[in-house]
DNA sequence: AATATCTTCAACCGCCAGGCA
DNA sequence: GTGCCTGGCGGTTGAAGATAT
């Protein structure tokens, strides 16, 4: 038996254990981790108690390998988030941060880095292509802009070699209306309409917000129409790659959480204004 | 069969943010 | 403003099992 220089146990936790624990858990509920040790009668530090509920202990966790549809969402997710591992993990029901991060570290991380060796090769055999993506930002909460939440995102693909274009992201009361209906087709600005399909084949009804219908994944698009009605049309293309929602609209708190800390580059919008 | 090497994942550690006195 | 405490998070470690030699 493992033990600290304070007398804590380490190291795997047995079942006598794991009884203790979830008695505790049932008697008072979760959280109050400080005071687990002593009313459980667990030689345990408070951080252990919580990682072993959490991760192994906790009812409804799901064990085993992780189904291609859970796949895809931890890359999508991964893709737009980073090592947000908690977060990443509260999309996917019954799976714990700790199993979604060592999941990415032992299968994902091998797979990425052998596609990124791919795309340099073939990268040498093409034509350089300028792929426009979100850059994130972490604001201070006060920073102007977050005062109302982020209303868009998207990617533009620009037409011939209209380089550094970034994607945008504006306050609904800056005046620039036109950008709302855009995207999510609402009141406001009827130049251009948003319609996207397939919609269908994600299991995952929020998932929609992340189409990306770049490569390997062909199951939605979205078009639209209505742009020639814009002055600054000839810098756009006649594609929109809708990339995220409305971040409103999001009924989940993760996601409007991140809305708060996440500003996208303004460099877009200015462009257009200029 | 024995040993070495690789893989997996439970568990630990340090850091940070928020709440409170 | 400061310090303390707690919960929460992501990075890392290492034991155990699987696979290769």
């Amino acid at each position: 038996m493992e033990r600290s220089t304070f007398g804590l146990r380490k190291g795997a936790w047995t079942e006598e254990e794991d009884l203790l624990l979830r008695q505790y858990v049932e008697k008072y509920g979760e959280g109050k981790w400080y005071q687990i040790p002593l009313r459980a009668g667990l030689n345990r530090c408070r951080k252990s108690c919580r990682m072993r509920w959490l991760n192994y202990l906790k009812p409804n966790i799901k064990r085993g390998g992780f189904a291609a549809d859970e796949v895809d969402l931890i890359i999508r997710l991964h893709k737009l988030l980073g090592n947000r591992w908690s977060l990443i993990a509260r999309r996917l029901p019954g799976r714990t941060a700790n199993d979604v991060k060592n999941f990415w570290n032992t299968h994902m991380c091998k797979k990425e880095i052998s596609h990124i060796k791919e795309t340099k090769e073939k990268a040498k055999d093409i034509v350089k292509v300028n792929v426009i993506k979100p850059r994130p930002q972490t604001c201070s909460k006060n920073f102007i802009w977050l005062n109302e939440k982020p209303t868009a995102i998207a990617r533009f693909e620009p037409k011939d070699n209209v380089s550094n274009i970034s994607p945008t992201l504006m306050p609904s009361n800056s005046g620039s209306e036109w950008w709302k209906s855009l995207l999510d087709d609402k009141e406001g600005d009827e130049r251009a309409t948003c319609t996207v399909s397939g919609l269908d084949k994600y299991p995952n009804k929020w998932w929609k917000s992340l189409l990306d219908d770049k490569e390997g994944d062909e199951r939605a698009t979205c078009t639209v129409s209505g742009l020639d009605k814009y002055p600054n049309k000839d810098l756009w293309g006649e594609k929109i790659v809708l990339e995220a929602e409305v971040w409103n609209n999001f009924d989940d708190e993760d996601l409007s959480c991140l809305a708060d800390q996440t500003v996208f580059d303004m460099s877009f919008w200015d462009f257009l204004n200029a």
